[in-house]
RNA sequence: GCGGGUGUGGCGAAACGGCAAACGCUGUGGUCUUAAACACCACUCUGGGAGUACCAGUUACGGGUUCGAAUCCCGUCACCCGCACCA
């Protein structure tokens, strides 16, 4: 050994970790070292990840997505869970549809050569994955039960058609939901420019649960941003309806905030498309009226809701009058773009002193405006000459017996009043929609619904699904439905009268598929339902999901939805899906821009693993940061994370050629001692905090500690033997591979992933004898080792004898001493 | 405009209101080597100082609370994210 040349001794010494690896991952796969046994009697855990678009070939993104989730799940196998940590693949919509279109050739043979290859790498990761629990959303025996839900959701009425104005993608040639536009126009996919069309289209009726998903958001461990954006997105107004009278007859609901300012509303603004509209209007207005209507549906949305300092308000006088409820005054009713159709009834009373929006309308066409609330405190206003409205507290003017009331005792009192008079209600609005679900495109799940001539829309049998996705179908985007030109799709017989009858042709929007895809994982093969109901209430809710916050709107809200809707379908009892969620942060290029395949900035694992192993790199991504934040790759670091893994193996390396029968001076004994049960106490808690980063320094730590005391006495004791063992069980969530060679190398039973969590003792995770810090008058002159327990005296004492104390506090008396036993003592003089 | 977040060495970062910069990278010097790679050792916030002695300063900026502030409070600036004519 002493001859040997630094050649040999890295050939023959140093870890090589691509054959230790492969080594590894054929054990695992033959001894199915992580089948999960739904028989196992120990409390379950159930860690999820947000399963994968297969996309193709995984980048270091994804890595970081799943890799170190997986270590957490590995930790709670380790602590004695029976841990399901799934994976599948989000295998229906647009990317391979286009990917198809483009390379001529189908979706099916696209995805299932993607899955594959990402199966290999997440292999390669050595993820804890049971792939007997695999699941696709391409595949008829998973999206038959998406038409099954879709079924009972037609029963129950959640699933319903309607026709009205819908967001149209002239790049993808289909509908989309209002969740997938963004910033008012573009699509959330291709980033094309999108606009309305009226179409007729299928729905779930998510506002019926819009309160319920708004208030248990309170109870979910979930980042407060998610929280917020949800919040935010649900949009939960409350306030009033209120009916004014029109002269011709109608009635003219609108809904407001502040009903308390009713006396302030000096005119009514419809929106444009208003079904009031036409008769409403007089004749001398009516071509002025039909011309800005015609406009207004031309516009953009992001072009009415602009709020350009530029925005100017437009609208025309309709000619028409409504009468106020309460002050049963007459007032013009106008129209104008910046009231949507879309929200609320479609109708405002306008309070030009109270509302931003309607005290520019009435400046710019110079209609009155009534102050309702003189503010308590400053200068009090005038209509005449205020340049902005007052939206702020105060107490109720010009408003009948309610003059002299604040605003929030006004509020109830005239709601009372216009309920008694039949003229409002108190009355709550929510921001949601009702989720689009219907799309013009080719792969996905089939709407299973049957048109017949005569008996009408007709539900598919449930005996007869799943209704498959033909193969041989043309699917290039034509802004008609691929299946409508595949005749022996479309054409079938009616399930009521057997006369001839035409399917659906419209598919499911993808987002349907991952609603309800984790229920799916803790029964994969059932096929009665969905799942097995059974299996669902022993592994749901969901303990812990992780992603991306890219899916804080859409796929958390759709999923939590789905969830309530099987609840009331007695499927599952549980309210909400997913208890604790905590996003990743997104791993950045080199340069610190998004990663792209077309850019070629994405980062490809496979060359990393060959040459630094799936440990270093698990670990790498790990120690970039916290994981929440994420942040720009660097590619250097990675080698630090090598150099750790090749010194705890040589630690374990001479461990093994040692009998651990000598002795060792107490004081070393007890350092080694305590650098194990700190290093537990430390790699448990940032585990379980999700503290990657500083649990992988504090396994630094441990392992210097170590290397520095390998050469003395103490590295041939039991003790030490205890401290080799904890490190190599410490090290296996986050360097599966290693740690397993490690135990082999150590003499210890198969497999080191089915061994216990260590434990620590508390009282051994500190120091008996600490150094502290002496301050005099708050600044450090001295540092002192003492017994952790040293008394306020002793302590003092201590300082007294220090000459650099001395020269700063001198002999007087203190005026004050602060002690804090283990960390300082502050004397001020 | 509203709401949320962030700001610490050359870089990624760490720090229950208690010794700022743990841990890693980079860099510099050294040991080993014919040479290199690997590995190992030392140093690596700023200024003063011959110095690994010692002194002073330092957590975007300005105040405050406190014996003591990166941490708590107020204000300013910068950047990031979400929402936004939602009645």
């Amino acid at each position: 050994m002493s001859e040997s040349t630094a050649t040999e001794r890295q050939q023959v010494e140093r870890y090589q970790a691509p054959p230790t690896e492969a080594k590894w991952r054929a054990r695992w796969q033959e001894t199915n070292l992580y089948r999960v046994d739904d028989d196992d009697p120990r409390p379950k855990w159930f860690s999820l990840t947000m399963y994968p678009y297969p996309s193709g070939i995984l980048h270091v993104g994804h890595w970081y997505a799943f890799a170190v989730p997986d270590s957490f799940a590995r930790f709670k196998r380790m602590q004695g869970f029976n841990v399901l940590f799934p994976m599948g693949f989000d295998a229906f919509g647009l990317p391979a549809e286009n990917a198809a279109i483009k390379n001529n050739i189908h979706p099916a043979p696209w995805t299932i050569e993607n899955i594959a290859q990402m199966r290999t790498q997440y292999d390669l990761m050595g993820a804890m994955i049971d792939w007997s629990r695999e699941l696709a959303s391409y595949d008829p025996d998973y999206y038959r039960w998406n038409q099954w839900i879709f079924l009972k959701m037609v029963e129950a009425g959640i699933a319903y058609r309607k026709d009205g104005a819908v967001w149209w993608c002239p790049q993808d040639q289909t509908v989309l939901a209002n969740e997938q536009v963004l910033d008012g126009n573009i699509c959330e996919r291709c980033g094309s420019e999108v606009y309305k069309r009226d179409l007729e289209q299928w729905y779930f009726k998510i506002t019926d649960y819009a309160e319920e998903l708004l208030t248990e958001l309170d109870g979910l461990d979930w980042p407060e941003r998610v929280k917020t954006m949800q919040r935010n997105w649900i949009g939960r107004s409350t306030g009033a309806r209120l009916a004014f009278q029109l002269e011709t007859g109608d009635t003219l609901e609108v809904f407001t905030t502040r009903p308390d300012t009713v006396y302030g509303a000096t005119f009514m603004v419809l929106a444009p498309e208003h079904p009031l509209v036409a008769k409403l209007t007089t004749d001398e207005q009516r071509e002025t009226v039909e011309a800005y209507v015609k406009a207004a549906r031309y516009k953009s949305e992001i072009e009415r809701l602009s709020t350009d300092e530029e925005r100017t308000k437009t609208g025309v006088f309709t000619g028409g009058y409504a009468i106020n409820p309460l002050t049963d005054e007459r007032i013009p009713v106008w129209i104008a773009d910046y009231v949507l159709m879309t929200y609320g009834t479609g109708a405002i009373m306008a309070v030009p002193s109270g509302d931003q929006r309607d005290f520019e309308f009435a400046r710019a066409f110079d209609l009155p405006i009534r102050l309702t609330v003189q503010p308590i405190e400053g200068e009090p206003l005038d209509p005449d000459t205020m340049t902005e409205a007052y939206g702020g507290p105060g107490i109720v003017v010009n408003s009948g017996e309610f003059n002299g009331q604040r605003v929030p005792e006004a509020i109830p009192a005239m709601i009372a009043r216009l309920e008694e008079q039949g003229r409002g209600k108190a009355e709550v609005t929510y921001r949601l929609r009702d989720w689009l679900i219907s799309r013009q495109r080719y792969w996905g799940t089939p709407i299973p619904i049957i048109y017949c001539d005569s008996c009408g829309m007709q539900p598919v049998p449930y005996e007869d699904l799943p209704v498959l996705l033909p193969h041989d179908a043309e699917f290039k985007p034509t802004g008609q439905s691929p299946l409508i030109s595949h005749e022996a799709f479309l054409n079938t017989t009616c399930p009521k009268c057997g006369g001839p009858a035409r399917r659906e042709t419209d598919t499911l929007d993808t987002f349907m598929d991952s609603s309800w895809y984790w229920f799916r994982y803790t029964s994969p093969g059932y096929d009665k339902a969905p799942f097995d109901p059974e299996q669902a209430k022993k592994w749901t809710p969901v303990d812990l999901y992780s992603g991306g916050i890219e899916h804080a709107i859409l796929h958390l809200l759709y999923a939590r939805f789905f969830t309530k809707v099987l609840r009331d379908f007695g499927l599952v009892e549980q309210n909400e899906p997913f208890l604790r969620l905590r996003n990743q942060g997104m791993i950045l290029s080199e340069e610190g821009t998004k990663m792209s395949k077309s850019r070629g900035t994405q980062v490809s694992p496979d060359e990393l693993v060959h040459e630094y192993g799936a440990d270093a790199l698990r670990l790498h991504l790990m120690f970039l940061g916290p994981w929440e934040l994420g942040g720009p790759w660097n590619s250097r670091g990675i080698v630090g994370m090598e150099r750790f893994i090749r010194r705890a193996w040589q630690l374990v390396t001479e461990a093994g050629e040692k009998s651990f029968d000598g002795a060792a001076p107490a004081a070393d004994l007890d350092a080694v001692v305590r650098a194990m049960h700190k290093t537990i106490a430390r790699v448990t808690e940032d585990i379980a905090g999700f503290h990657f980063n500083t649990m992988v320094a504090g396994l630094i730590e441990f392992v210097n500690e170590l290397t520095k005391r390998k050469d003395g006495p103490e590295a041939n004791t039991p003790e030490w033997r205890a401290a080799i063992e904890t490190l190599v069980l410490l090290m296996a969530p986050s360097t599966p591979y290693v740690a397993e060679e490690m135990w082999e190398m150590l003499g210890k039973p198969y497999s080191v992933h089915q061994q216990s969590w260590p434990a620590y003792d508390e009282a051994l995770t500190k120091d008996d004898v600490v150094e502290i810090a002496v301050q005099v008058n708050g600044k450090l002159r001295d540092k002192l080792v003492l017994a952790a327990d040293a008394s306020e005296a002793e302590a003092l004492a201590a300082a007294r004898a220090s000459e650099k104390v001395q020269q700063f506090a001198g002999d007087a008396t203190p005026k004050r001493i602060i002690y804090v036993p283990g960390r300082l003592l502050n004397i001020i003089v």
